[in-house]
RNA sequence: GCUGAGGUAGCCAAGGUGGUCACGGCGGAGGUCUGAAAAACCCCAGAUGUCAGUUCGACUCUGACCCUCAGCA
């Protein structure tokens, strides 16, 4: 019988410090859940756990995603620097390295602890067997994200009254969403394969291990207040830490804003205030605030698919 | 002290010959989520500086007072 242990929750409640001793307790191994902190030359805006000294210890390659580990006081860290910020890095893409290096980890006998606040990608992880790949087709995208969402309605109604039929009132009016579900239609999507989601865990499932025992462990903050103090610590400490220069230099690179990498909380403010459209307080401030709100959401989504005990 | 401008929600802020007034944005609460998710959306709550006067009716008009800003002293 194997374990698993996946420690979730809010940004800044201190998520990887607890999963680094749970690690050294356990002889576990992290893997990162980490929709950021999964690309490469980000470490300052996303706060990676790792000192300047430490390499990344390349294993293997899955696709275009290169899966390796960086040591952290002995412990290895897995699906950091999966991919460079022009690379696409999916909730489909996290899910296929995260179950590659689970069953990586098991095999040496050691245990697997996730760790990290990407909800939805978590959810992909333990929730989901789709029966239907269907990728992003971003030429498509390209096209309909010039429509309107009116348009966009419109055309979902008509190729899949269905589907639409379907949609709640947030998600008929979210462009993002109604692109998918046109992507999905015209890549000849079937409804029955588009079912709710499974509401129990399929992890084992995916890995064929029927006996897997799955702990989970969610870190919030008590209030608010706090949420936004340990926040704006955070924020200010990265700062300090040169997360303008980081971000300069990638722009100079040839990364632009436009790159998925770099739609992070922090690169937009970072960008903007080097472009000269906000001071730096602007930026501090308006940084904090993209993060508060960020751990209000990542609340909302612990509540509803992750209540168990914090 | 004088002159001018102004006081509308926690903040920024629109408006109208007096007619249940009250546009927005930010922030706040709650929510949505099947390959963009640190994304993209939905939704709720909340306001006319104070006191009088005119009026059937004042956020709007009048007066006084309080406060803020600019200029002059």
């Amino acid at each position: 019988m194997s374990h698993i242990l996946i420690i979730t929750g809010q940004t800044a409640t201190g998520k990887t410090k607890l999963a680094l001793q749970k690690a050294k307790e356990l002889d576990g191994e992290l893997i990162s859940c980490d929709s950021r902190q999964a690309y490469s030359g980000l470490d300052i805006v996303t706060g990676k756990d790792i000192t300047p000294g430490s390499r990344f210890h390349p294993v293997s390659q899955i696709g275009e995603y290169r899966l390796g580990f960086y040591e952290l006081q002995g412990v290895p860290l897995w699906l950091y620097d999966v991919a460079n910020p022009h690379q696409e890095y999916s909730s489909y893409d996290f899910q296929s390295c995260a179950t590659s290096v689970i069953l990586d980890i098991l095999k040496r006998g050691k245990i697997p602890i996730i760790v990290g606040g990407s909800f939805f990608y978590l959810r992909h992880l333990l929730y989901e067997i789709p029966s239907q790949h269907i990728g992003a087709d971003w030429k498509l995208r390209e096209t309909l994200n010039t429509q309107t969402v009116s348009e966009l309605q419109e055309k979902l109604q008509t190729l899949n009254p269905d589907l639409y039929q379907e949609l709640n009132n947030s998600d008929r009016n979210n462009p993002q969403r109604l692109i998918r579900k046109i992507e999905l239609t015209m890549h000849g999507l079937s409804l029955e394969n588009y079912t709710r989601m499974n509401p129990e865990c399929t992890l084992q499932k995916k890995l064929n291990l029927p006996d897997l025992s799955i702990n989970i462990k969610t870190c919030s903050h008590a209030t608010p207040e706090e949420a936004r103090s340990a926040i704006t610590d955070r924020v200010e400490k990265r700062i300090r830490a040169g997360a303008v220069q980081e971000v300069q230099d990638l722009l100079a690179k040839g990364y632009t804003a436009e790159d998925p990498g770099l739609k992070t909380i922090g690169c937009k403010e970072i960008t903007a205030f080097l472009r000269g459209e906000w001071d730096e307080k602007t930026m501090v401030q308006k940084w904090i605030q993209a993060e508060v709100s960020y751990a209000k959401r990542q609340l909302t989504f612990m509540n509803k698919y992750f209540p168990s005990i914090g």
